[in-house]
RNA sequence: GCCGCUGUGGUGGAAUUGGUAGACACGUUGGACUUAAAAUCCAAUGAGACUUAAACUCUCGUACCGGUUCGAGUCCGGUCAGCGGUACCA
């Protein structure tokens, strides 16, 4: 007996082409055409593999197989993104060392894998835990660095006590770790960040570059979230002084100043402020050369900071600087170099110091004449510089920012709005409850409202505040902000609608214009006023677009224009005025990079003298230690804090004593470029040897799920540009096509429901406060009536649907069981007939049988089930026109179906194929043979056995692909559709060669006997004829 | 709430630029083979009407309502449902 088994076949080539390097990719000829297609990185989990996996990995080993018979030179590759938190956690728990866990987990794997039979180049495999491996991602980080593109920073994170880390935002759910469910709290921290906002631009403008779905785009551009708006400086009432500050020391939060450590006194008030203002625009209106060299080389954050020119800090107007890393740079002999402004400049040297400010000096010689050198001077002192918390630091009217601050000097509040065309319309302002200035403003008789607000606020963001009912709340701070078009006075509210976060933590509120504000408004009694014409500001804000009202005075009219003429109108006189100006702000935060876990690269930097430093390149690989427990220290810092060994360590530069840096980088790090180390996995010079990343980027088909796409997609991206920055890449974007793939779902689930009382209910009239005891039923037990699913015999709904795949439903279906069951090619080809790549669908075990039946067809169409040879009509004879009709519809359904990843519609085809060969009386070789070819990238095992078996010695796996041949597919005749007003009433056969002939075919139509009795009985009015499709009579 | 995607037989899904809706497969039913079962093979299978039966023919039918068109699953407007993302983002 011989009939098909799989258990008969495919171990053994998986065997050969473990063997024989069957699919070693040989990259020593760059004259070839190449092909990267790349699977997402693996976790290698405790698990194994599931169902979803091969379904991409599918996909692409189709398109990778494909590819090399058509003479591609075909990179794809596997590999392990093996570092993270189950391995650790597991070491935790047990104590094993998480290699140990993770290189059994990656053997798993990579067995599942290869009885798969993926044509992987297995010489390629990378694992992110390698040393090999993480030496690069270290470098990559020292790239980073390098560029300033990674600080330290306080930043308030998600700590977790009892996972003893520190978690990303979105391994927080609902409050909780989404590893465990411990509850997760707010705690300021030192961390490394990654400067990825400074990339935001370019990670939103190349999108239009790369072939994704639009979709995901979509989502990457949600993230990063661009609104071009501006900054508007709102003065405080003069009428409703602020009281003195009832400020605490010490408590700026979010900010690595140490504020106690600061005298911290700003002696600008309105009216030198005002002057200053003055001054600053004449600067700007008569630049020296020198300063316009060097704003051409600073300006729009070129290199990397934003830097402001003529931008008033504290009482004193430097020529350039950057407010973040408070740096000015000067350029000496310029317009103010004047004696008195330089004596101006020196007595605020000092003062400056005080707030961390740094000065640099060129003379304007060396900027027009050396500007490169003066550049990288900047840079490399921007490199050196902290980040500094940006609050109100660029507004010199504030104060001193984190400062202890005095009220006298706090004359205005800075918003950011997307619609300063309605700044005519905004009655009243609000401020996050951890806005600065809050404690400030604040009147003595609302301090105790307000305090009391601020502690809830802060509750709340611990909370889970998703799910908080939406109603506004507020609490007005007593004090009085004038808007400056209007002049009025407008009350200062706090409410926690508005976060610190985002924008300058302060916004103008336009209640006729926003729907929040609306809400607000209404709730507190707040006046709205209408500015834009076109809704009904009494029953809701009015957010669309429309004629401009209400909005004039003395010295502007924005009245009459378009809600976009006006934002660009007010804000250019906002400009000239001093009192804001264009600004662009973004949703997306940097990227927190440090993880308090050991299992992750350790990140290579130490601290000396308190100053961090990054280790030397040639000193990599900075490895883990062995630690004796894998409990982060109760600090909160990683085991690494543990290991004074390994912690203590002497700077090689100097000799003096320092401290390793213990965070570890987290997952995505070592995901963020391992598509570039495919290309060459053992070489030494670098993360990629050049010339081979030349031939083989960007990588031409990216398959994986969704769930990664924006943070690794973005992540990736981001690093992708830097490397791109610093010469290491050669393209802008890393994936060239992204293709997601749908998720598999469990298989279709009946459930019926029983009331307490244990009665029968429809499914469809649940409701949340009642309980049911759910039954499930099988599908014989059910029966469909109308939209619903019954239980058979009774008009009681039932819930049909398919779940996701979970342990707890006991609906996972394992790969290792369906490849025991029916083998890998049936696996495969199920995975992929199942439905479009993309789409989510439900598994069915009974359609895994039914690909397995058309495998069995396939056999016995060619081997004799007694002999195991071929079947004796099995014949080298020539193949006539209808064999090769049929082989060649094959072959261009097939061929267009892979290019076009309809890889269901292309298996079909194939089915297709089968049930008209299979009937054939003698079957010729040489169309088997193609047929088999066809077959072999969707099912290599039975592909591989039948080519031996029609008498080939080598593996398919390089033959060429069939070329389709039109000839064969012309048929003699052509068959016509023939409608009466769009209805089909007949067809008619012509012959081909009269297919386009109108008359020759609408006169047949006519004669058609069902359509002659049509024509009969009314008048013909019109008559279509679409050549070769179809023929519309209309008659009346 | 907002953004995006998807709604086609009992099920998964096909259907070029608008041109014969339901390819292919599962399931179901009937039949062949078998002592029997499995496997395999053959046939039927959207719902309904007409007919002793068969052939034929007709009506309805792509979530719902409306529109454009000789002709709509496909295009347009509106509604509903499901899925994914996101959330006081100013």
């Amino acid at each position: 007996m011989s009939d098909y088994k799989p258990s008969n076949i495919e171990p053994k080539w998986q065997k050969f082409w473990i063997e024989n390097k069957t699919f070693k990719t040989d990259d020593s000829d760059f004259t070839k055409p190449k092909y990267y297609v790349l699977d997402m990185f693996p976790y290698p989990s405790g698990q194994g593999l599931h169902v979803g996996h091969p379904e991409g990995y599918t996909a692409t080993d189709i398109i990778a197989r494909y590819k090399r018979m058509n003479g591609f030179n075909v990179l794809h590759p596997i590999g392990w993104d093996a570092f993270g938190l189950p391995a650790e956690q597991y070491a935790v728990k047990t104590g094993t060392h998480p290699r140990i866990t993770t290189e059994r987990n990656i053997a798993r794997f990579r067995e599942q894998l290869q009885a798969i039979g993926f044509s992987y180049d297995w010489d390629r495999e990378v694992d992110t835990t390698d040393p090999d491996y993480f030496k690069w991602t270290q470098w990559i980080f020292l790239q980073l660095y390098k560029q300033g593109l990674a600080y330290e920073a306080e930043m308030p994170v998600n700590w977790c006590p009892e996972l003893g880390t520190v978690l990303a935002n979105e391994e927080v759910i609902d409050g909780k770790s989404e590893v465990g469910g411990f509850p997760v709290e707010r705690r300021p921290m030192r961390q490394w960040m990654l400067k990825i906002t400074a990339y935001a631009d370019r990670l939103l403008d190349d999108l239009e570059e790369v072939d994704w779905p639009e979709s995901i785009k979509e989502m990457q551009r949600n993230w990063i979230g661009k609104s071009e708006g501006a900054e508007v400086e709102f003065r405080t009432s003069q009428e409703t002084y602020p009281q003195p500050p009832p400020r605490r020391k010490g408590e700026a939060e979010g900010s690595s100043l140490q504020v106690d450590e600061k005298p911290g006194y700003v002696t600008v008030d309105m009216k030198s402020y005002v002057v200053l203002l003055e001054q600053s625009k004449e600067y700007r209106n008569n630049p020296t050369e020198a300063e316009s060299v060097l704003w051409e080389e600073l300006r729009g954050k070129k290199i990397g900071s934003k830097f402001r020119r003529q931008h008033p800090v504290l009482n004193f107007i430097p020529d350039f600087v950057c407010l973040t890393k408070r740096l000015i740079i000067e350029a000496d002999g310029s317009v103010h170099d004047s004696k008195e402004a330089k004596k101006y400049d020196q007595e605020r040297t000092e003062e400056l110091k005080k707030y961390d400010f740094k000065v640099l000096r060129f003379s304007n010689d060396d900027i027009i004449s050396n500007t490169a050198k003066v550049v990288s001077k900047i840079k490399s002192a921007l490199n050196n510089r902290e980040d500094y918390p940006r609050l109100n630091l660029d507004t010199p009217s504030f104060g001193g920012g984190q400062g202890e601050v005095k009220s006298e000097e706090v004359k205005s509040i800075r918003v950011f709005t997307t619609r300063p065309d309605t700044l005519f319309g905004a009655t009243y302002m609000v401020l996050a409850p951890e806005h600065p200035l809050v404690d400030v403003l604040t009147t003595e008789e609302q301090k105790h409202a307000v305090e009391e607000y601020k502690k809830q606020a802060a509750l709340k963001s611990d909370l889970d505040r998703t799910d908080l009912a939406k109603t506004k709340t507020g609490v007005f701070i007593g004090a009085y902000a004038v808007n400056p078009v209007t002049g009025k006075d407008i009350p200062i509210w706090i409410a926690d609608y508005v976060m610190m976060n985002y924008g300058t933590g302060a916004i103008m509120a336009v209640p006729g214009h926003d729907e929040r504000d609306w809400e607000f408004a209404k709730k507190f009694d707040l006046p709205i006023v209408e500015v834009v014409k076109g809704g009904d500001i009494s029953k809701e804000a009015y957010t669309g677009d429309g004629e401009i009202v209400n909005s004039s005075n003395q010295d502007i009219s924005i009245d009459g224009l378009s809600v976009s003429d006006a934002k660009a109108k007010i804000t250019k006189w906002l400009e000239e005025q001093g009192l804001g100006e264009k600004s662009i702000t973004y949703k997306l935060r940097d990227w927190l990079f440090s993880r308090q876990r050991y299992w992750g690269e350790p990140i290579p930097v130490i601290h000396v003298d308190d100053e961090h430093k990054a280790i030397p390149e040639q000193d990599l690989p900075l490895t883990l230690p062995e630690v004796d427990k894998y409990e982060p220290s109760g600090t909160g810092e990683s085991p690494l804090a543990r290991i004074e060994s390994w912690l203590q360590t002497t700077d090689p530069e100097t000799g003096k004593p320092a401290r390793r840096e213990t965070n570890t980088m987290p997952q995505w790090a070592g995901s963020c470029w391992y598509y570039l180390r495919y290309i060459d996995p053992d070489y030494t010079e670098g993360p990629v040897n050049p010339e081979k990343e030349k031939y083989w980027m960007p990588v031409d088909l990216y398959v994986g799920g969704a769930e990664h796409a924006v943070l690794h997609l973005l992540y990736a991206r981001f690093w992708h540009k830097v490397l791109y920055d610093i010469g290491v890449v050669s393209t802008k974007e890393p994936f060239q096509r992204l293709v997601n793939q749908g998720m598999i779902l469990g298989e279709m689930e009946y459930t019926a429901f029983k009331n307490a009382e244990g009665d029968y209910v429809n499914a469809t009239e649940r409701n949340d406060e009642e309980e049911y005891i759910a039954e499930k039923l099988s599908e014989s037990g059910v029966e469909k009536k109308g939209n619903h699913f019954v239980i058979k015999g009774t008009e009681t709904n039932v819930d049909a649907r398919s779940f996701k795949m979970s342990k707890s439903r006991g609906n996972v279906i394992n790969p290792d069981d369906v490849i025991e069951q029916y083998g890998a090619d049936a696996l495969r080809l199920y995975e992929m007939f199942m439905g479009p790549l993309e789409q989510v669908k439900p598994w069915s075990m009974q359609g895994v049988d039914g690909v397995y039946r058309f495998l069995g067809r396939v056999w016995r169409m060619m081997i004799d089930q007694e002999t195991g040879n071929l079947n004796s009509d099995v014949k080298d004879i020539p193949a006539d026109k209808n064999h090769l009709k049929v082989l060649h519809q094959t072959i261009k359904k097939v061929t267009e179906d892979i290019e076009g990843h309809r890889f269901n519609t292309a298996i079909s085809a194939m089915m297709i194929f089968n049930n008209e060969a299979i009937k054939w009386e003698s079957k010729p070789v040489s169309v088997l043979k193609t047929f088999t070819i066809l077959l072999s990238p969707f099912a290599p095992h039975i592909a591989e056995e039948l080519w031996a078996k029609l008498g080939e010695t080598d593996s398919l796996a390089y033959q060429q692909w069939p070329e389709l041949d039109e000839q064969y597919l012309k048929s003699d005749t052509k068959k016509y559709a023939i409608q009466v007003n769009g209805k089909v009433r007949g067809e008619i056969e012509v012959p081909s060669d009269k297919a386009a002939d109108k008359d020759f075919v609408l006169t047949a139509a006519k004669a058609e006997e069902g359509v002659k009795k049509y024509l009969d009985d009314g008048n013909l009015v019109k008559e279509i004829f679409v050549p070769n499709r179809i023929v519309n009579l209309v008659v009346k």
